[in-house]
DNA sequence: GCGACTGATGTTAGCGCTAACATCCGCGTG
DNA sequence: CACGCGGATGTTAGCGCTAACATCAGTCGC
């Protein structure tokens, strides 16, 4: 596999050239697939290539062809499912269009760390900048910022004039709602997301929304920051209102883990899910299936979140102004959710 | 690719080293922080800089310097927590050092596709490649690769001749094997990660050697693959058991996805935990307090492995050759382990 | 007081590649 | 059969930068 032979010094197109008994301009046209070399010699200079093990310098080709075939990617909060999902469909996309991925993971997105990061990238002379956060200070930023390359917005709802792919929350949202509302509950309490998270605001407007269509009543919101422990206070809370007396049934949340620490506290407060309260998600985590009972959830696709990404940035690349569809998010039901007030079996697990 | 857009064309040194009255050499001193420069000079270069705003071309600098900058990352699993934050932590470790992080997510973790990625890199022209993966195929091709950059493990134990950095998991399967003894269960089951994973066999192997030290019966493995379906499929095996009266009271997960699914099964099966069964896992992942019951596991520090595996590569692009230490996980104890209820209401069979 | 030395700067020569132009050849056409 | 055309190839000129050497003061030592 190494680039260079035995010899000492690394090889460039003049050795293959020498050996193919071309001129290195023909190698070069060679390597681009450029149309005019005559078959045979073409494959003689591809037998050379082969030979010897050589690979061309792409610092030397980025310097002349101005591009770096780089795309930049800048993200936040790797560590969670979505993201690290998302980053998995862009990377190989990315690969499979011939550009490597650069990553910058955020501390915290603020506007200042992401115009700090693209700016890195600009100078890192990347041809184009996918940035993936729903903050609204970092996608304030994004809208600012005056890059000289294509940068493109994932997963980022609502930003006007920046390209940008997303999941619709709002449908995913109006899907659980209606779902818990079919089941017979009289109205579905809602978990909320950071508050500065525009695909929280999403899924609050999509229930709020669902909630108003059907005439059910429009409870207030429980604050939450995606933690399963904002879910867990949240179950105790609910936990409290339910003994209480409170006609509280059904919770949708902003997201499964938050759903996974509202599990733990109404199973610690002893209620049942979903006979006593039924419980859907937002995400679908791969532990979803496995949660205490099985999570009904809404789906979100991130890996082809990603790959529109990528599609999106060839396109600012080509300069094509391609303004993608949101992708769709699908209703996962498992036994989290149920009837009201009537006990049930338990579906099998996803 | 233009550093700025100020003017039409991309500025270049010469533009910087026209307008500070200087030649574009002085600039070239200036930038790269060289020291014989007069202050007087200097302050004008950089003043020039600022007003223009200037940004050198890394392409150019990397074809004469032969260096990019740019450290390459092939990982598996990005979407697992423990990759994830050690990617994290190796981002922010390389980017406090001024080096970028250049991305690769193997679909699959056999040999040919590592070799396919470091190869990739070293055509990218990276100082020097990371490789995160603990399967042993991956781990093989990486010892056989002959780069002509640095390349050094994260994670994967037992590599000979290959710097590597881990964790220590023996020490870790050891950690929660004698937790649980000392809790006064009999023996200890395990549920193993993959065979082909150098990280599964090092926590079977600490198990067992605790065990033996401790005069315990060593059970026979219970095979897993990390994710919750097998730890679900393994828990249904041993509820089986339990329910045949076997002696089956305490179970160590290799990891904590694997708890996950097991807590699902043995909750189905009218197991409690950790009454009837204790359970403890690997990782620590941050919905592990949420898990029901909260879940008591043995933590790794991931971003500290990522860090130290820039620490590794920085010595190496100077020639030093560190040998870490590996890095020690610790317990975390929590709900799901408990004391034996020997010689309970349990039929035991004779 | 003059050669050797030091520090600040300029000049020159590539790094390895691609783009543009130059060249050569064989062929069809009037 | 001269002409021109286009396909195949070679030649030349940079891309923007850094390394190496050249230059040119000043400064020091004896």
């Amino acid at each position: 596999m190494q680039p260079q032979a035995a010899a000492g010094r690394p090889l460039v197109m003049a050795d293959v050239a020498a050996r193919a008994g071309v001129s290195h301009q023909t190698v070069s046209r060679v390597v681009n697939g450029h149309r005019s070399v005559a078959p045979g010699t073409r494959a003689r200079v591809e037998r050379a290539i082969a030979e010897l093990g050589y690979r061309p310098n792409i610092a030397a080709r980025a310097l002349v062809t101005g591009s770096t075939r780089t795309i930049g990617l800048v993200t936040v909060n790797i560590s969670q499912y979505g993201p690290a999902q998302t980053m998995l469909g862009l990377e190989q996309a990315a690969r499979a269009a011939g550009y490597a991925l650069s990553v910058t993971i955020l501390d915290d997105a603020t506007a200042a760390a992401m115009r700090e990061a693209v700016d890195r990238f600009v100078a890192q002379s990347v041809d184009a900048v996918v940035a993936l956060s729903t903050y609204d200070d970092a996608a304030e930023a994004l809208t600012a910022i005056d890059a000289p390359v294509p940068l493109v917005a994932v997963q980022v709802g609502g930003v006007e004039d920046r390209p940008a792919v997303g999941v619709d929350q709002e449908t995913g949202a109006r899907l659980a709602t209606r779902h818990l509302l079919d089941l017979g509950h009289r109205t579905v309490h809602h978990v909320t997301g950071p508050a500065d998270s525009q695909e929280a605001r999403a899924r609050i407007e999509g229930w709020r929304s669902e909630l108003r269509a059907a005439g059910a009543p429009v409870p207030g919101l429980l604050a939450g920051d995606w933690t399963p422990s904002s879910g867990y206070a949240a179950g105790k809370q609910l936990a409290a209102r339910v003994r209480g007396g409170d006609d509280v049934t059904a919770v949708f949340l902003a997201n499964d883990q938050m759903a996974l620490g509202l599990l733990a506290a109404l199973h610690e407060e002893g209620l049942s899910v979903p006979e006593d309260v039924s419980v859907v998600g937002f995400d679908d985590l791969p532990e979803a299936p496995y949660f205490t009972p099985p999570l009904t959830t809404v789906r979100q696709d991130f890996a082809e979140l990603g790959r529109r990404g990528v599609q999106l940035v060839l396109a600012r690349l080509q300069g094509e102004d391609l303004h993608p569809d949101p992708v769709p998010p699908t209703l996962v039901v498992r036994g989290s959710s149920g009837p009201s007030r009537a006990g049930s079996a338990r579906p099998e697990r996803g």
